[in-house]
DNA sequence: CTCGGTGCAAAGCTTTTGCATCCGC
DNA sequence: GCGGATGCAAAAGCTTTGCACCGAG
């Protein structure tokens, strides 16, 4: 049975669809069904995978085109975290927030702060622009013996 | 002949080979040279493209070695604003700054805010990580008829 | 019935890798 | 000379594309 937010998420992409006129294919809903499943970061690939282990049948095509919608409907979030490697997460029924990698293990904190909606307005004030959405990622180092799982 | 810049640069280089014991190479002086004349962002080919054009023999692996290099001893900065496609700007002797992408036309504008600076601090002392770098994008639409070259 | 969306596989593009050679130290 | 660095080309990896077919409206 779906959660609240899975419901919630499904009528905004049904929505945009019929605002765009475009179709409400099954695959599209199954693949948005399956985000909302998990928890987390996930790349393309690993998406794929987890949808054609529950015996759904989609291509890697759509898979890209239906993250393409779902970014562009604002229930998903794409990050470029690495070179190379496009990492996505949900955005519906999840707080705005930026990311601080650890580079020494790869570890990931999600934090957020005000003070960058400032620096946002800032910024389009002085460029005549609209801001539309941003991404920041911090890089770090741990300072201690925690980050149990160094890399290398 | 070399710019105040440029040769601040190479000094940069040549001690941080030195501390790390690499080899002074003539590809890796070259290359640096290259980007040091190069206004703006650049990507890899085109760096490959401009050295060649120089007549000068590299190979695309070495561009991209000493590309490494140089981000690594923050002669160069490295940013990721589209997907697969890393671009590039020289860091010394430039302000740190931050990036204001058009979304409309493609047009990237910098900007700096102390702000972040608070930001970083906040979130080192939160995940008791010691922040060594960032990335701040923002996407944007412009408002008027600014925006001459808009794509398609 | 139309034509947007899909599946599949092949192509595209940036980046990395293997290996023989080269040359800085 | 040793071993890191390079050049070349081939391989890898993620993403896009071409084409025939399917099915939502």
């Amino acid at each position: 049975m779906l959660s609240k937010i899975q419901q919630e998420a499904k009528e905004v992409l049904t929505n945009y669809i019929e605002k765009n006129q475009l179709r409400k294919t099954p695959e599209r809903f199954s693949i948005l069904e399956m985000i909302y499943d998990t928890e987390g970061h996930f790349d393309a690939e690993q998406l794929y995978i987890n949808i054609k282990n529950k015996s759904i049948n989609v291509s890697r095509a759509t898979v890209y085109n239906t993250l393409d919608v779902l970014v562009a409907c604002e229930l998903v979030t794409k990050h470029q975290f690495g070179s190379n490697h496009a990492v996505y997460e949900k955005a519906y029924g999840s707080r705005q927030h930026d990311h601080l990698i650890c580079m020494e293990c790869g570890e990931v904190f999600e934090f957020c702060d005000p003070r960058l909606h400032q620096i946002k307005q800032t910024a389009a004030e002085l460029f005549d622009q609209k801001v539309r959405n941003h991404a920041l990622t911090l890089y770090g180092n741990c300072q201690k013996e925690k980050c149990p799982n160094k890399k290398k």
